[in-house]
DNA sequence: CTTGTCTATGCAACGAGTTGCATAGAAGGA
DNA sequence: TCCTTCTATGCAACTCGTTGCATAGACAAG
């Protein structure tokens, strides 16, 4: 529901088109919300409807014409709304972590691989985000070694007491 | 693609119904995968019929009959499969960050309350999460009050610098 | 000359997830 | 008695997101 408000941010700090906002999509803002170009075209139709948007014919040479979308007064108004709302129940979908969590019933050893590779993932990530915002990294830290999860890790996590392991 | 194998990783936890799944679902695994109980019969009726899982008609006294799903021999080859896929491109939607982003054109005051809840909210589940588990808790740690995230915040985030502000 | 890449836009079909509604018996409170 | 809550299951319609495919001109490499 929020893909129309995530375009608007964007076109907000540099109108485009179509084509441009998907680039954005693949860095920038693309770090907070994924969308292929598909999904943007769509919406970008859907908003532009609404009044949300306006478009704009852009003739090029060498390369084809394009459609340069602005925000409307209508489409400012919706984000100002939208920005006033509070987040809520914030649906969550943690691949790893079910992964995880079903490991006690397979090889818990091929998963701590994967843990690792997407902990190195994560940091590479922030190291990015650290290095293009300008602020001081934090004391690098590291993942502290497994020390009693191993036993405890199914205390909570799980409903039940399983029954393999 | 998922919800399959979460239901399969609480069914190996303990056999139970749709609607017991369902309340799982609002704590326990729902910590890591979100599903209603419309999504959750539907899923368990396709797993049946695929044959990853069995059912088991119990009759009860004093309340409706229930069906008991358990994991077949084929729904653990597929949680075992998948268990082994490495977990690829992880799709962002963070609403938070786009509001962040789209503070620079509205009223940023009000969005560090937002944040503000949100980190609060996090700790919380964060405490909850370390309370359950019996590891102990690491230091705890309080938000850096800002120290120039104020102007450099458009640095890298956005594409292009905001025309307003 | 053909193949591949880049810009630029789009349709059609599908799958995943949400929302609203419906049923139905038992129990408990106003 | 009526109303609500809890257990238990489900249909129908919708929106959101993905995947595959198509078009089309310009350009560069082989």
């Amino acid at each position: 529901m929020a893909l129309e408000h995530a375009i608007l941010v964007s076109l907000l700090e540099k109108p485009g088109s179509g084509y441009e906002l998907a680039r954005r999509f693949e860095r920038s803002i693309g770090y907070f919300w994924t969308a292929t170009h598909q999904q943007i075209y769509r919406v970008l139709k859907r908003m532009e409807s609404d009044g949300w948007i306006d478009v704009r014919e852009v003739p090029q040479q060498a390369r084809p014409d394009k459609k340069e979308y602005s925000v409307a007064a209508l489409g400012r108004t919706a984000l100002a709304e939208w920005l006033h709302e509070p987040i809520e129940p914030e649906s969550v979908r943690h691949d790893l972590a079910v992964k995880i969590r079903g490991a006690a019933f397979d090889d818990p050893a091929a998963l701590i691989r994967e843990v690792e590779r997407h902990h190195q993932i994560h940091s590479d990530r922030l190291a990015h985000y650290l290095a293009g915002s300008g602020v001081t990294s934090p004391a690098p830290r590291r993942l502290p070694r497994p020390t009693r999860a191993r036993n405890s890790s199914t205390s909570y996590c799980a409903a039940a007491s399983p029954t393999s392991a």
